[in-house]
DNA sequence: TATATTTTGTACCAATTGGTAAATAAATAA
DNA sequence: TTATTTATTTACCAATTGGTACAAAATATA
């Protein structure tokens, strides 16, 4: 029997679990603390956040930050990966509605349904994590431009889709549409942060829909 | 005639010119300088302007930043207050357009032309100013979103004269088509701060007028 | 001229910023 | 048990933050 155990074990370490490490383990889940400091991050922004109050709200000193995470830039940027992963994973969703205007529809509801999550900071993290800053900060400006720009791009080229399957019509600028709906998602965020609740939003994203081109 | 010029200086003294000041003069123009502080203020931000800076592009040492505007804090008030009355003064000249339609396509448009204006910081300094900040900054936040708030609210007090004379329906809810103005507005900006040009913002503003409701 | 008044420049302050060295603690491997 | 490895704690670092004390300079008044 031992033979076997030992056998099992062998299989284990190299192919499948990691086998128990070697040091001291850590005493926080990395997934947990990662969770804080994107909500500290989303609410505070990048140049608002310090490194004191993440100690404070993740529970753990500044070396097991820097240990787990590396320096502030880095923390963010996790913290960011993990944002579009989680609390906007729902954008990928919404991409695969049949049509262009459900695509729209989807998406803008469900930001709204982000932006005012309680359980959640106010507003899109994109938006307000870094919209101005100090010039030591304009590499996560940059990245969260970058990131705005994607979605922009990604929309456009549903937009070109739904163009080819012809439930958006041939004159339409999809460019121009990716830009407007990228405008109004961006412009709710900014009231979310100030204060606008849920049955504003989507009232809102229906009168924004209103202008959406159709066939006829 | 001693006299007379002394009665003519004292007169002067305490009705028009305030004559000229005790000590040593001013070796800078306040304006000017405050112009300068608000491009700064204005693009960087609240927090993401340091006083450092400030003294580099103002060309004027701390001291006399304190001495003539207070402290970091008020500074920015008065530099805001000058946008206001400034760059952003257009604002009461739309509202006087003839329909509320004509408001919205006319306050949009020069926005537009703010937001994109080579001689300015892109965007608007009331959306993007301190959109998130750290805990000590909170009262500026405050600040700027009850600027949003105002222009908000300007726009449903306009609104709704323009339902009583008629050119908007009676059927049109105000406060939203308020909020769904201010949420265009603040989307443009961030969408300026994030590189769209002029030509892309126009094309905005006339998708979004496309759902403005008409009577017929 | 002397005096009062104001601004300027230098040099400094305490507090906070992001970040780290070093000793100790907790686990595995031999 | 002993050695090795990793994580935590404490205490610290240089640089930067917003803000100021103080003396010298520049003006008006007397």
């Amino acid at each position: 029997m031992n033979d076997v155990v030992k056998n099992e074990k062998s299989v284990k370490k190299s192919v499948k679990t990691p086998a128990k490490p070697r040091g001291r383990p850590l005493e926080f889940n990395q997934d947990e603390v990662l969770d804080k400091a994107l909500n500290v991050f989303w609410s505070r922004g990048y140049e608002g956040t310090s490194m004191a109050e993440l100690t404070q709200v993740l529970g753990i000193n500044k070396p097991s930050i820097y240990a787990a995470f590396g320096n502030k830039e880095t923390l963010f940027r996790k913290a960011l990966a993990r944002y579009t992963s989680g609390s906007v994973a729902f954008v990928g969703e919404a991409m695969q509605a049949p049509t262009a205007r459900q695509v729209v529809e989807k998406f803008l509801t469900l930001a709204v349904d982000s932006f005012s999550d309680k359980n959640t900071p106010d507003g899109c993290m994109i938006v307000q994590g870094a919209l101005t800053c100090g010039q030591n900060s304009s590499a996560i400006q940059q990245e969260l431009i970058a990131c705005r720009k994607n979605l922009e791009a990604a929309f456009n080229e549903r937009f070109e889709l739904a163009k080819n399957q012809g439930d958006l019509p041939q004159w339409a600028n999809t460019k121009q549409l990716a830009k407007y709906i990228a405008t109004i998602h961006q412009g709710m965020s900014v009231q979310a942060t100030s204060g606008a609740i849920r049955e504003e939003l989507l009232a809102i994203v229906e009168m924004a829909l209103k202008s959406w081109p159709t066939n006829d």
